[in-house]
DNA sequence: GTCTATACTGAGATAGAC
DNA sequence: GTCTATCTCAGTATAGAC
């Protein structure tokens, strides 16, 4: 690792220390927050877990409610990456149901912090940090255009409104169904991703399987 | 009020007494619970929210899990209750959705605590609470009875699993869908009901609306 | 910038008078 | 059994040395 990559303009060892150390703070933080959820996970635990002193958190983020905002910032940024990576030639369902794989799958290996309504003093922290606000903006807006267009394509029902089906494909990331499910054991994770997805668009009452 | 119903043996004032501040005691917790949620809701609150001294709730329930336990242990009793009222004769599948839609109603009337996943703590102290299970295993029963005679009636998707079915309905009882499109406030409440029974059942996709 | 040590607060639980 | 007052502890955040 010590030979150096020629950059337009190299950064100091201890600027790349830090970087690094802030984002295995990050990691850390994303996993304790999938595990234990916001309220149960404390400092000292993401400090023991990172190998820093539970101080030294303090340096890079001014509060736990900062800490795990930027870990859903980075969240929502990795869907939007996720988003952006599909073919553009895809109909407008077939990437929501991509989109939504692809979270569910990210859920299930243990990537994903329980974003909702999980803590409401988490929640209200999210409200007013302005990164997040508008990094959820902006996925809403391109989920919301999928709607609309999967919609105009006669993919989804019409007597749906958008919102519910947007809050519905977002809920489906957090559904404890998930986690029983994965708990049980008698399911791999590939059949409870394919159920999941199976039932969201299809619904669970017979007829059109 | 005062006047006494004969009965084979009547209680005394203060054990009356003590139920009926049981049962606001209940009452309290089941609405900050449904509010606040269990890590958000503090003892203070509960007694400050029943004018009762905080050291007294704790000669009614030995810890806040096991407050919480209890009232958790209510609101299966009532779940079981709604569906042992439902007529006899109504196919499998109409049970199933009227129990949905009951339990629905129920939340966004506000009654129901937050369930599942809400808090890692309280979750470990339910598995570990006796009367708690014994409901849960109880309702599981008989709605997993539904289930698979639903099922064997065509009116079921054969191929999800029964637990799947089981989770997915249970989840819908805590989906975070209902208190955004709620606090959203462009739809009624019957509406939101309308829609999420709607889309649990048939999906989202169009097809068979 | 990172460490150790500590201040401060909120909240669950208990003690003892009445 | 209910009250007031208190204990205890976990956990966030800060101070100060290096």
């Amino acid at each position: 690792m010590s030979s150096a990559i020629q950059q337009p303009r190299r950064k100091s060892f201890r600027e790349t220390q830090f970087e690094v150390r802030e984002e295995a703070i990050l990691e850390a933080t994303n996993r304790l927050l999938a595990t234990r959820g916001y309220e149960a996970m404390s400092m000292d635990e993401i400090a023991a877990d990172v190998g820093v002193a539970k101080g030294s958190l303090y340096r890079h983020f001014d509060s736990k409610e900062a800490l795990a905002a930027a870990v859903m910032v980075r969240l929502l940024r990795r869907t939007r990456a996720a988003l952006a990576d599909q073919q553009p030639g895809l109909p407008a369902r077939a990437r929501l149901e991509a989109l939504l794989r692809w979270t569910l799958t990210e859920r299930l290996a243990g990537g994903v912090p329980q974003l909702p309504s999980g803590s409401p003093s988490l929640q209200q922290a999210l409200l007013a940090h302005r990164d997040y606000m508008d990094e959820l903006m902006e996925l809403s807006e391109s989920v919301g255009a999928l709607i609309r267009r999967a919609k105009a394509d006669g993919e989804l029902r019409e007597d749906l409104r958008d919102e519910f089906v947007l809050y519905t494909l977002y809920a489906r990331s957090c559904d404890p169904t998930l986690d029983f499910l994965k708990a049980g054991g008698s399911m791999s994770d590939e059949e409870i991703v394919d159920q999941m997805v199976s039932a969201c668009l299809n619904g669970v009452a017979a007829g059109r399987d």
